[in-house]
DNA sequence: AGCAATGTTTACAACACTGTAAACAGACAG
DNA sequence: CTGTCTGTTTACAGTGTTGTAAACATTGCT
């Protein structure tokens, strides 16, 4: 019953932004109600808009830690993987794929991001950009920059596709919920972009742009 | 002066999902206001009510509609990709591709998805999966099936993705305008995957659930 | 022309949502 | 203990949005 009621500044915007960004995962950020959150929150509504400013200011701000973890963890099993043995790279890679979206959270960013709140994005993907491109160095040392860009591109549109709606493609597509879930396409996508040969990513646009 | 006032019910829900489509580019299925869709339509609110019961029988309708366009289209091109000579397969492959997802309409269809208006999709996909493979066979006769499977759920993820935030990522990793464009990057998706052998996509996972 | 069917509008009701104002209540300093 | 700072709540205002009801208007049929 002793139980401390005023939490302090911190506390109280983290349990807002917990709450705000399970809610999210249902509705969307537009489909996100203040009234909704306080009251997972167990608090009243107005509480948030005081530590927020608005509605709009909780949004952004979920944005803006929603992409900051992301890339936090990203950059991190990123460089573990580019200190792995070769033999262990597959494993690594499923698990920086694994990590750039963690479970449900994914649609949380991309959701984000499709309501225009991209606060910080550019800054994230230059650090993984960054570490990416290390990593495809220590496989292959004379890897292709532009090379790395792309693949980066076609990786995280799909990693974006598969938080989108992965489930919804997956049942469309008739797999069963043991063969080929989320963590199984993974694996299958780590497996097939490291045995994948810059030599192969050097398509005729690499000539003609440079023209 | 003497125009007609009264449209055709076929005619006025034509109308109303036009206006409908293009603002949800904007706001998405959840930012949809039957207001705003009306001004845009040019009638009063109520007549939309008339028309589709509810907003919710609005957006339903409206994600029919894209999803059977969609399928339209792309079966299409993936039938013409199919009786191509080999030496144009990458143009026609690109076209299938942009066919998938032409323009900002794309961004519609995701959103539907996103919040739960799958309505046909499997039935769509299942369309979509029998002519892809039938093109694969037609580049390699002995294509697996599983792997045109798995290789269909990620271009499909990509262009999910690609769909949902291809600018923003775009940018966020420093392509220029010109350059890489949505044109560009599918086009060089289509020229690697077309040069993806079957022997490729058999990865580990192929072996390990047969078991 | 007159009638029926239905597309269309105006006026309104009901509700949900955001944000404000003022009072309340712990936490911490002096 | 006392006062101040700030987290928190209650009550409320204002606006926007969905949906209803009834009247109006146009089209097509006989």
């Amino acid at each position: 019953m002793a139980r401390k009621t005023h939490k302090s500044s911190e506390e109280a915007r983290n349990a807002i932004l917990d709450a705000a960004q399970e809610l999210m995962l249902e509705t969307g950020p537009a489909g996100l109600r203040i009234n909704a959150v306080a009251k997972k929150a167990g608090m009243a509504h107005p509480n948030i808009i005081h530590h927020f400013g608005s509605r709009e200011g909780l949004v952004e701000a979920l944005a803006e830690r929603v992409g900051r973890r992301s890339t936090e963890r990203i950059t991190q099993a990123l460089n573990h993987a580019a200190e792995c043995q070769p033999e262990n790279r597959i494993d690594a890679m499923t698990k920086v794929f694994e990590e750039a979206f963690p479970g449900e959270q994914g649609r949380a960013s991309i959701w984000l991001h499709m309501s225009g709140e991209q606060s910080s994005l550019k800054e994230n993907m230059q650090k993984v950009l960054e570490v990416s491109h290390r990593f495809r160095e220590t496989i292959e040392p004379s890897a292709n920059r532009e090379n790395t860009n792309r693949l980066l591109m076609l990786i995280t549109l799909a990693l974006i596709g598969e938080a989108v709606s992965g489930q919804g493609i997956k049942d469309a597509l008739g797999f069963g919920d043991q063969e080929m879930s989320r963590a199984h396409f993974k694996q299958w996508l780590a497996e097939i972009l490291i045995n994948l040969s810059d030599e192969q990513l050097n398509t005729s646009l690499n000539h003609d742009e440079k023209i």
